[in-house]
RNA sequence: GGCCUUAUCGUCUAAUGGUUAGGACACCAGGUUUUCAACCUGAUAAUCGGAGUUCGAUUCUCCGUAGGGCUACCA
């Protein structure tokens, strides 16, 4: 009866859709909090809402919250000892429910149809009255419910509030919130097909699946008091609640479809890694006794706790994601981003390689890059100029500075004629960088006025690896070619002044 | 409108009844350098406003203000 509760929390989202990236925090926290004190994480579908309902939807909840890295305990995929783990299919359950709550005068049967609750809500509107349920039917005799049975009329379950008095409710972070009962309407437990609302299902299987910590979003603190009032009308223990503050969009408001990507796999499509994902999730309300920011999952796990959480909503802020994403690929091996990268590159095609020989090259590729991705998405307009032979460039940007064509023209054959003297077997980044700057130092020219016009020569780009680094991936022929072609460019385009 | 809730740099946040109010991202400047990136150094930047309690308030209380949420037979 005591201290020794099992700790045992739920992710209950309902499948309409993708994962949220408000949703995904609320699972973290609530997947932390429950590995933190050595608990159990549980996953429940919510799908008590058939309108709303997304095919495929819990299965890509699976996937996405597997390629986090966040495992269940329980769940419809798994199983579990409270079986089953879709509201859906728990129906006999509640109606079993329901029929205590009203044998305990919990609830009460509604008999107003929708017309006549949008007339009465107008006309409350018009009062300038909160609209309310005006609960007609709550004190309906067990003569006059029979009778409206009989006659066939469609009738809802509603949940039976105290009319006057406050309740004061105990939520983990926020400490006490009060409410006035008056405040409260006599809301809908159980729809007119039978199907319960959430208000409903939640609480009963909360109860029954031995939930000890609620974790959700706080657009539910105006319904805690009803939770609340519920659980005591069933006379169950109340778990612990913890209601976390919102993730709001760049202007303040609720982070929506509409301003951009709100879902979890919209991010692994752009290419963020799951280690930045939560990485910057969790810092989005909760601080570690320390100031160290870069934080595994492990790490998490062990120092996440509830006074280090915060009640306030967070901008979701993507410079920030875009820095941890860096960060988690920099520390990423060059094999392990070779297999992350390889289903988005548009590696050569025309090249008749080998799997392994492409491989290699990649493997070439990626240390002169890695640096320079944000996303895994970067990496073909990051590489293009390492595949095919012929590179494109604007004329003027191989122009270094005051440089004229001539002098570029000039430069980039000396530079050939340097090149051309390193043999096959010493064609590396290293061997390169150091002969070349070498040469470059003692003949007392200056580095600029070669190095630019060679690595625009090699890439076409502005920005881009350094010319060795290149030089190094693309070979010894392919360089001297790319060169070659360059030369041949500004003479044309001198001709052409 | 009613109810609930929140308030520290632009953003995420730390701390405290007495501090030079700390860190991170972004931004800016410098360094490194052939470019970009990465990296290093530095700078700018905050306690929403007003009362009260107190020797002293950013911290506690109240009142405003602003933001957010809810106000369905949706979750």
């Amino acid at each position: 009866m005591k201290n020794m509760k099992e700790v045992r929390l739920r992710l209950a989202p309902s499948p309409t859709g993708f994962l949220h990236i408000g949703n995904l925090r609320t699972a973290l926290f609530g997947y932390l909090l429950a590995k933190s004190m050595r608990g159990q994480f549980i996953l429940r579908i919510e799908d008590t809402d058939q309108k709303r309902e997304v095919v495929g939807a819990v299965d890509s909840l699976i996937e996405i919250m597997n390629w986090i890295g966040l495992k269940f305990d329980e769940g419809p995929h798994i199983g579990g000892s409270y079986s089953p783990y879709i509201q859906s299919k728990r129906l006999d359950i509640y109606k079993k429910y329901t029929n205590e709550l009203l044998n305990k005068d919990g609830a009460y049967p509604c008999f107003c149809s929708a017309d006549d609750l949008t007339k009465m809500r107008k006309e409350q509107t018009d009062r300038h009255e909160a609209p309310r349920y005006n609960r007609k039917c709550r004190h309906l005799s067990q003569a006059e419910v029979e009778e409206k049975k009989a006659n066939g009329l469609p009738f809802v379950i509603r949940q039976k509030l105290p009319l006057d008095g406050e309740i004061v409710v105990h939520d983990e972070l926020r400490g006490d919130i009060k409410f006035k009962l008056t405040d409260l309407e006599d809301h809908v437990l159980i729809k007119s097909d039978g199907v319960p609302t959430y208000h409903f299902a939640n609480i009963v299987d909360d109860h029954l699946m031995k939930i000890s910590h609620v974790t959700r979003g706080d657009e539910w603190l105006p319904s805690f008091p009803k939770n609340i009032l519920l659980y005591q009308s069933f006379g169950w223990e109340v778990p612990k609640f913890i209601h976390l503050p919102l993730i709001l969009n760049k202007t303040g408001g609720k982070l929506s479809k509409r301003q951009g990507d709100v879902f979890v796999e919209q991010y692994k499509d752009k290419g963020y890694l799951p280690e930045a994902l939560i990485n910057f999730c969790v810092l989005l309300g909760w601080h570690p006794k320390h100031d160290k920011e870069i934080l595994s999952l492990t790490e998490m796990e062990q120092e996440f706790a509830l006074d280090g959480m915060g009640v306030s909503s967070a901008v979701f802020d993507i410079d920030k994601l875009d820095y941890y994403n860096g960060v988690y690929i920099r520390a990423k091996s060059d094999e392990e981003l070779l297999a992350l990268l390889k289903p988005l590159w548009n590696t050569c095609a025309e090249k008749s390689l080998t799997e392994q020989q492409n491989d290699e090259y990649l493997l070439k590729i990626i240390p002169t890059i890695k640096e320079r991705l944000k996303t895994l998405n970067d990496i073909n307009s990051l590489t293009g100029f390492y595949f095919g032979e012929k590179i494109e460039f604007d004329n003027e940007l191989i122009l270094w500075k005051a440089l004229t064509a001539e002098q570029t023209k000039n430069n980039l054959e000396e530079i050939s004629i340097e090149l051309e003297k390193i043999s096959e077997k010493d064609w590396h980044k290293e061997y390169l960088e150091k002969t070349m700057v070498g040469w470059l130092k003692t003949s007392e020219k200056k580095v600029g006025d070669y190095l630019w016009p060679l690595r625009v020569a090699l890439t076409g780009l502005k920005a881009s690896p350094g010319p060795f680094e290149v030089a190094g991936v693309l070979g010894r022929e392919l360089t001297l070619k790319r060169l070659n072609q360059a030369v041949l460019k500004i003479k044309t385009l001198k001709s052409n002044l």
